[in-house]
DNA sequence: GGACACTACTGCAATTTGCAGTAGTGTCAA
DNA sequence: TTGACACTACTGCAAATTGCAGTAGTGTCC
């Protein structure tokens, strides 16, 4: 049977629709642009272009250089069509995996210094994510976009990824000052501070900024 | 060889550990109350209680009500300790997927139209997520939290979650009004516009407030 | 009394990840 | 000049996870 198209191969599908890449690059690209928007495994995206030529959405050919040889893939006239009907399809709903929450949840069998530790990881983390994309934009500044005719797109995706990464980040920080003024981390309960945060919620305000 | 204990064992772990519960009882738990922090499939919720009990974290027996029966499972004393040992892996990095990002970064091969009916989609996915989390902080002042004494814990989580949806939500409208200017989806590139975006943020300074 | 939603699972194929392994290339330093 | 080490450039395989179909009992409403 042919291959299924998955949200994976539409998303190959796309970088080869901006140029030909090898098999590496395609890797490595993927991984950096699109690490908060659709994180896939390096394993994957060497698979996802050999789906693609089997459906004949692109061809494949061998370069070498010295003794080692790497593959080149372009997408065909079918490929660009096949992109143009992915549109066709619901978005699937967003997925967000963040196990320093799940471990913040359950933080009661560990001590205050563990919740610690937990956002403290959660912030290095955020923050390293934070620099790459800032240092992105300032390299368009400088040096351009490699895709020049797409910078009104990845400078929009751009715009998302800072406002998620400051909201974690102040998040944190806020965290932070309430675990501050806890005891322990067990058997708490409903304290007059949380009972005030929970009716903020309720009420769809912020506890960040009230 | 005896199963590993992944992080989604710790997660139905630390679930037990608050009271024994049935097989579906978990599930449901499990995918209510750690959608935003740990996604899982309700088929993979099955199957994690039976490996605690292959590795003695947790005992199971069958409970019948007429003709039906269901696994109860209940957390071991090594159980409890296995669940004590969790903090001592580093946590793992956040995850975020999102395909209405994915089809946002490549929507020059579809139209203006198709790119407003993915914000359209998003935000819909995000404002059900959203009350379903307001819809529950109201059911604590009311009815009060099923497990009382860890009130301030899922409440701290719940702050992340609307903190989270309030900034989707808000470069959601964002995005609607920076999209209205765009003639179309294609070949638009570094416009003025543009530009002012990108330097704000290789400032690390946020579009939407300043 | 039949339709339909909900409870309560299991089996199996397909997707995806993680990790180990293989091998060539470029650079820097002892 | 010869390792050491990082980077390029992949593949194979086991294990984790998902999606879907299937099975079956229970409760409710019309």
């Amino acid at each position: 049977m042919t291959p299924k198209m998955t949200t994976s191969s539409y998303a190959v599908l796309a970088l080869l629709d901006l140029k030909p890449w090898t098999g590496y690059e395609l890797t490595q690209q993927a991984q950096r642009s699109l690490r908060y928007a659709w994180p896939k495994s390096e394993r994957l995206l060497y698979s996802e272009p050999k789906k693609l030529v089997e459906l004949g959405y692109a061809t494949t050919h061998k370069e070498t250089a010295g003794n080692r040889t790497r593959n080149v893939y372009e997408i065909t006239s079918e490929g660009r069509q096949a992109l143009g009907e992915w549109t066709g399809s619901r978005t699937e709903a967003p997925r967000i995996e963040i196990e320093a929450l799940l471990r913040l949840l359950f933080a009661d069998h560990g001590s205050i210094e563990d919740v610690r530790r937990t956002l403290d990881e959660l912030e290095s983390d955020i923050g390293e994510h934070h620099q790459a994309v800032v240092d992105l934009m300032a390299s368009y500044l400088d040096g351009g976009h490699p895709f020049p005719s797409r910078a009104h797109l990845s400078v929009l995706f751009a715009t998302f990824q800072i406002e998620m990464f400051k909201t974690i980040e102040k998040w944190i920080e806020f965290a932070r000052h309430e675990v501050d003024d806890w005891p322990d981390t067990r058997d708490l309960g409903m304290t007059e501070r949380t009972e005030e945060l929970t009716r903020l919620l309720a009420q769809d305000r912020s506890p960040l900024t009230h």
